[in-house]
RNA sequence: GCGCCAGUAGCUCAGGUGGAUAGAGCAACUGCCUUCUAAGCAGUAGGUCAGGGGUUCGAAUCCCUUCUGGCGUACCA
């Protein structure tokens, strides 16, 4: 449960409140109050590990020249048995700190005794976290944007987790609605087509296009062949939905098992609807007085929450908009299942909606005041094929499908690649990914992980295996790359904190990438085999730690650490 | 028009809520395997951080503005 990264930050804070102090007591600096600087880590470590910059916030207070203040804090300082082991003042006033050997020793220390858990933290005080992602509608295959959703809610829940919240994960299933309705008529036209001729039987304008909708029409004719041909044409949609739906979900859900996402619960739309929850929330707000009638259809008076415009909530035929069902969904989940927030993850094209649904989620009536409602949205995947753009739509059912590009490029390298930042658009490339095999940092960080393995077996086959008990000491490493690593190992905790904060998984990537760089480094300039016993020793438990914290941070972001490659 | 996201090396992207000389990977060029996995390492080259103002000791980062691209602004979800 340590982070030491923190821990040693927050020290320094208190080792130079200590010496500000006695320089007060010795009458070196007026009294004006303990300078509010800051600690941070310094992109370029060459001068020290953290950078203190109290010297000169404290400068206008305090009257003193801010390098004047550093050498008094300095000569102040007392360093014995803390995560420092010297000090220097630098450029205007910086106190670069320099961590010691015991700070080292301890990161080791912490990783061997926490195994996996190492990487947690208590941060989120076990909150109750919905993490709502994918949520495709059921009306057809899951396309290279839902491979992005699925990664980033997926892995975003599993950050979440790691830093003390209870995650829940939900796909919400939109069993129910106008695309439905117009699920059911492509089967349909399909259908007749196949009995009929294809030029007998008009498409739906707006209908689903895909050869899966085909597919679905042959399956319903090689069971029952002709027998809907004289049925009612709303009966014959009904039935063709009864059977294509089930068939869809399933195989999402075999298609995101593959995926490696396992869902807590898939959540169908249509039971909102049987159960009256949809109508009692409404009702909700139209006794609060939020809604009026116009048209024949009910209104939400959006713009009194702030919103730029209002909304129906029902239809002038009777029906439930997406939006009320939504708010409704949304209160079930807050309401109903107590949970304290709810993250959705959504691509960009709903990003208006999100706005203005918040906004209707502070409607008072429906008492979600100290309930939170997160979105993470995420901009949409361009798909290039060398330079030349593909559009995707699935309505005209030409989108590359999430199981072919598992097919083509592998699971791994597919929820690597697509764990990237979530704010900005991502552009797939085709014929880089066809050929993504070397290329792909995803072998990288697994190549890393598969070296140590074969190194710590072939280490243990002549008798070397990594020692365990008693006291890890890194004093023997001591070379720049042995500390640079031990630092980016320390660095997890901290790495997972921040990314659960800013919904950003991908920073995960990035961490595990430098880790497999720094051990890359050191790998080449220090050998393990030929060095002294205690050497030796201490350098296969640096290797056991990284192998250990290598592979915690691939199954965050649910990439396989392999042994051999 | 209004709103959201973005614009950093030839390409794909980092840049920890204002810090020191703006960084990786790929592509290009040069080295390193009779020694623990070369899917690796070391090095060279590559920049008006889209443009222009402003805030301050200090700006890729914060504010204003212009330009460019994506998305949204349905009685679809």
């Amino acid at each position: 449960m340590a982070n030491l990264i923190e821990e040693a930050k927050l020290s320094i804070d208190g080792l130079l409140e200590k010496a500000y102090k006695k320089a007060v007591t010795g009458g070196l600096v007026p009294d004006a109050g303990f300078p509010q600087g800051k600690v941070e880590i310094p992109k370029d470590t060459s001068n020290g590990d953290y950078a203190a910059n109290h010297a000169m916030a404290g400068a206008k207070a305090l009257k003193l020249p801010p390098r004047g203040i550093a050498e008094i804090l300095v000569s102040c300082l007392d360093l014995d048995d803390s995560f420092f082991e010297s000090v220097q003042i630098a450029g205007p006033g910086f106190l670069n700190f320099r961590l010691s050997e015991k700070w080292y020793s301890k990161v080791l220390h912490d990783i061997q005794t926490e195994g996996t858990s190492y990487g947690r933290s208590d941060e989120g005080l076990g909150e109750k976290v919905m993490v709502e992602f994918v949520s495709a509608n059921p009306t057809g295959p899951m396309t290279i944007g839902n491979a992005r959703g699925g990664v980033l809610g997926d892995a975003l829940a599993s950050v979440l987790e790691r830093a003390g919240y209870r995650v829940w994960r939900e796909f919400y299933v939109n069993d129910a609605g106008n695309q439905v309705d117009l699920f059911g008529k492509s089967i349909e036209a399909r259908y007749l087509q196949l009995i009929k001729g294809e030029d007998a039987v008009e498409f739906p304008e707006n209908g689903y296009h895909g050869d899966d909708i085909r597919l679905l029409a042959q399956m319903i004719f090689d069971r029952d062949g002709d027998k809907y041909l004289d049925m009612d044409g709303d009966e014959r949609c009904r039935a063709f939905v009864e059977f294509g739906l089930p068939y869809n979900i399933e195989l999402m859900k075999k298609h995101l098992e593959r995926y490696r996402i396992s869902f807590d619960e898939w959540f169908l739309e249509s039971s909102l609807h049987s159960s009256g929850y949809v109508e009692e929330t409404v009702k909700l707000l139209e006794d609060g007085g939020y809604t009026y009638e116009k048209d024949d259809a009910l209104w939400l008076r959006n713009t009194e929450f702030g919103a730029d415009k209002d909304e129906v909530l029902r239809r002038a035929n009777g029906f439930y908009t997406y939006y009320a069902v939504d708010i409704a969904y949304h209160r079930n989940k807050f309401i109903e299942r107590g949970f304290d927030r709810v993250i959705d993850v959504w691509g960009a094209d709903h990003h208006g909606h999100a706005i203005r649904f918040s906004a209707s989620m502070t409607a008072p009536v429906l008492g979600l005041q100290n309930k939170k409602l997160d979105f993470l949205i995420m901009q949409m995947v361009r798909l290039v094929r060398g330079s030349e753009v593909v559009k995707v739509s699935k309505r005209t059912g030409k989108a590359l499908t999430l199981n072919d590009l598992m097919d083509e490029i592998g699971v791994d390298a597919c929820r690597f690649f697509f764990n990237a930042k979530p704010d900005t658009h991502l552009e797939f490339d085709l014929d880089l990914a066809i050929r993504q095999d070397s290329e792909n940092p995803v072998y990288y960080v697994q190549y890393a992980h598969a070296r140590i393995c074969s190194l710590i077996s072939a280490m243990a086959e002549e008798g070397h295996p990594i020692p365990n008990g008693g006291a890890v000491s890194a004093a023997l490493l001591n070379t720049e790359h042995e500390r640079g690593l031990i630092k980016q190992l320390a660095m997890f905790t901290e790495e997972i904190r921040l990314a659960a904060r800013d919904y950003d998984p991908s920073r995960i990537n990035r961490y595990v990438t430098e880790l497999a760089a720094r051990f890359h480094r050191f790998y080449t300039s220090c050998r393990i085999k030929e060095a002294e016993p205690a050497l030796r020793d201490a350098r296969l438990i640096l290797c056991d730690c990284t192998e250990k914290v290598i592979a915690n941070a691939l199954d965050i972001i649910g990439v396989t650490a392999p042994e051999k490659m």
